[in-house]
RNA sequence: CGCGGGGUGGAGCAGCCUGGUAGCUCGUCGGGCUCAUAACCCGAAGGUCGUAGGUUCAAAUCCUACCCCCGCAACCA
């Protein structure tokens, strides 16, 4: 039988997994969820992208060597990834032995074959930080209309691509000093060598769904294939190329051949290779799931690089669209950047694969995760009409008839239910995730209409077996539908099956025309609510507006004086919600030791402390920490203080400053800390 | 003229490829049921299918032009 390796993208190794994220891997889980219960052989690898500049940038911003911020990294992301059920039967870093040798491999075997040139380019130099500027590193007045600030390769204001050479008023993003120009020798893949190839196929039926194919005849494919450079100058994170001492492959370049170097490490413990899946010849399928933004990476140099290096192509791309929240595009400054630990900490990873999946399909549209929706769509889906479905069922045969099945059944109902899982099967292996749940969803309406037409709820008095085979019917579909959701929501499908007693079928045996294992004489366990309503109450917290670093009072900022001449990167940084190193340095934190601390009376929440800053005069200050820590718990504390913060009075107190924790009161709270030694007032930054 | 996707009752979507009764979910209104997680069932109101032309016996569906929205753009999934 052919095997599948099923990936999704490597995400990149600087920052958090968030719900933008998880769209693709709630989808590729799914898919390979399903592929299994089918009674196929297939393998989920994922890595993290561990290279590049960016990362060399941060970790030497933080102090701390390259490794040990992916090391860190990836911790967080295996973390977040197991939160959501995410079914990696391995997932690994690029950073690894095994796939800087194929690295080196398939680039010995490309310029063996004449597909790599060596020659000059001239790039951004930065005098001062002694480095090549990247595009994104180089900011600037765009060319063409003349906008500030815009980054080195496409101006966002007027959508005009050029060189970063072309930038005015070129400036290093990282210390604003101008760049010089700078030749240095590069490597480049001559793409245009596989035109013909790529064109072949990216037409093969299945490769492509047909819009992505479109999107990509529209661009690069259809207007020529650029060569592409895949060697960066030092300083860089990543791996050395042999021969020379200050180049490094590039990040894209290493990224996906991560996906064989983790195939690699995934079998070396099982007597494998990765060769068994990536050879050209092997009997094997790879089923890349991605992004529409790293379409030209996945659907160009991706299978020209393997193409080149002689191993096997990918067998199907499958392109998701883009995650909107409350229909427009994640946002750190509307507090629409959800985390995946910010959504995990309330609520069930559930109820998001349960809507992603009833959203998505084949083709690389956009999906919105508004609010409101994701609440209603979920509650009456999944939470009414099925789990409702289940548990009315279930108790009434549990309470009313000693929860002991018939073994008559319902035969019509039954093969209802079975061709339903027919076509599920069919849908979700398009990938056409939402028709597969609408079919679903539809027989539990058919579902709880039966019960309500045959009304056992009152033949259990009157017609006590009439109403258990009723029931029992309902209840072996139940099982049914467990095995039919759990791709999508394994934990409901578990709950399910504990209550009934019997574990979820696959759709291999859902579908196979065989005689049904659910037992004939059996008594379920004790039933009980699969899953809770999602409130509104809880739903609203996902958008936090701002991240306060304290449930303290005077959160509600008055908007900074940003008017006139702002500063050239508090526009850039404005538009994306970071802030800028200047505005940080309006921020005055100081050292402050807690002198007195009481309660304030009629308040639930505020604590009135006198806090020593070093000023003489302690300051009072109003903080709403008082559900977290007790007044006796603060005094002789030394704690970090925003001592520059606007006076505000909160209960009759004039509060003058802010006190910095972390988490939320009533689950994993803290006070920030200070060592003792430290004098009060003194600064921290 | 950068590329792609989309505009269908109040909201979100299917239908378009292969023209022929406009469908689903939510919401609203009315009724029923009381086993269940205020859940389940029945019924009703509500749409000139973005605009303007064209092809056709017949157009949401095919063609042309225009308007509007969204996403991507080679170091953001």
């Amino acid at each position: 039988m052919t095997r599948t390796l099923v990936t999704s993208a490597l995400p990149y190794a600087n920052g958090s997994i968030h719900l933008g994220h998880l769209v693709e891997y709630v989808q590729t889980d799914i898919y390979v969820r399903f592929l299994r219960s089918c009674g196929e052989e297939a393998i989920y690898l994922c890595a993290d992208d561990t290279h590049g500049t960016p990362i060399e940038i941060k970790a030497r911003q933080m102090g701390i060597s390259p490794e040990a911020l992916v090391a860190g990294i990836g911790e967080e992301h295996r973390r977040d990834f197991g939160g959501f059920d995410i079914s990696f039967d391995h997932f690994d870093s690029t950073n690894s032995d095994e796939n800087r040798a194929f690295v080196e491999q398939i680039f010995d075997r490309l310029l063996k074959a004449g597909h790599i040139e060596k020659r000059p380019l001239e790039l951004n130099y930065c005098e001062k930080d002694r480095r090549f500027l990247p595009d994104r590193f180089v900011l600037g007045t765009c060319p063409k209309c003349g906008a500030p600030d815009q980054y080195g390769d496409v101006c966002e204001k007027c959508g005009a691509t050029y060189a970063p050479t072309e930038l005015k008023e070129a400036r290093c993003a990282l210390c604003s000093t101008a760049p010089v120009r700078r030749s240095s020798d590069h490597y480049f893949f001559r793409l245009e060598h596989f035109a013909e190839f790529l064109n072949e196929w990216s037409a093969t039926p299945g490769v492509l769904d047909p819009a992505v194919r479109n999107n990509l005849m529209g661009g690069w494919l259809g207007t020529g294939l650029a060569d592409w450079c895949v060697s960066r100058d030092s300083p860089y994170f990543g791996f050395l190329i042999p021969g020379e001492q200050e180049k490094y492959f590039y990040v894209w370049m290493d990224a996906p051949i991560g996906y064989i170097g983790t195939t690699e490490r995934f079998l070396a413990g099982r007597g494998g290779k990765a060769l068994d899946y990536w050879a050209q010849e092997a009997d094997a399928r790879i089923v890349h799931v991605i992004g529409k933004d790293i379409l030209n990476f996945h659907a160009l140099f991706w299978p020209a690089l393997l193409r080149g290096a002689e191993l096997k192509v990918p067998s199907q791309l499958v392109v998701h669209g883009m995650l909107t929240i409350n229909g427009s595009k994640m946002s750190k400054a509307r507090g629409t950047f959800i985390t995946a630990r910010q959504y995990l900490d309330l609520l069930d990873p559930s109820y998001l694969r349960y809507f992603y999946a009833a959203n998505l399909g084949p083709s690389p549209e956009d999906l919105d995760l508004s609010l409101k929706e994701f609440r209603l769509k979920v509650n009456a889906e999944l939470v009414n009409n099925l789990g409702n479905l289940c548990n009315r069922s279930l108790s009434i045969l549990a309470t009313r008839l000693e929860g002991r099945l018939s073994a008559q059944r319902d035969e019509a109902l039954l093969a209802d239910a079975r061709s339903v899982a027919g076509v599920a099967r069919a849908a979700f292996s398009r990938l056409e995730y939402r028709a597969a749940l609408r079919a679903i969803v539809e027989l539990g309406e058919r579902i709880n209409k039966f019960i309500q037409d045959t009304r056992p709820w009152e033949k259990v008095a009157s017609a006590p077996e009439e109403a258990r085979r009723d029931l029992s019917t309902v209840a072996e579909i139940a099982w049914m539908i467990a095995g039919m959701l759990a791709p999508v929501v394994p934990r409901f499908s578990e709950a399910l099956c504990e209550q009934l007693g019997v574990a979820a079928p696959s759709y291999k045996e859902l579908t196979s025309g065989a005689p049904s294992s659910f037992p004939k004489v059996h008594t379920i366990g004790t039933p009980k609510p699969l899953i809770a309503r999602l409130e509104e109450a809880i739903v609203s917290k996902l958008v936090v507006t701002q991240a306060p670093p304290a449930e303290v009072a005077p959160s509600k900022k008055t908007a900074p004086p940003s008017a006139a001449p702002a500063s050239n990167d508090a526009t850039v940084a404005k538009a994306e919600g970071l802030a800028t190193y200047d505005d940080f340095c309006k921020i005055e934190l100081r050292v402050g030791q807690v002198l007195h601390a009481e309660r304030v009376p009629k308040s639930d929440k505020l604590l009135k402390l006198s806090v020593d800053l070093g000023e003489g005069i302690p300051r009072t200050i109003a903080a709403g920490i008082a559900e977290a820590v007790a007044p006796e718990q603060l005094v002789g504390r030394r704690v970090a203080v925003v001592a520059n913060l606007a006076p505000r009075t909160i209960r009759g107190i004039e509060s003058r400053g802010m006190l910095l924790a972390a988490g939320e009161p009533g689950k994993g709270f803290a006070l920030l800390d200070v060592p003792g030694e430290l004098v009060p007032g003194s600064v921290i930054r």
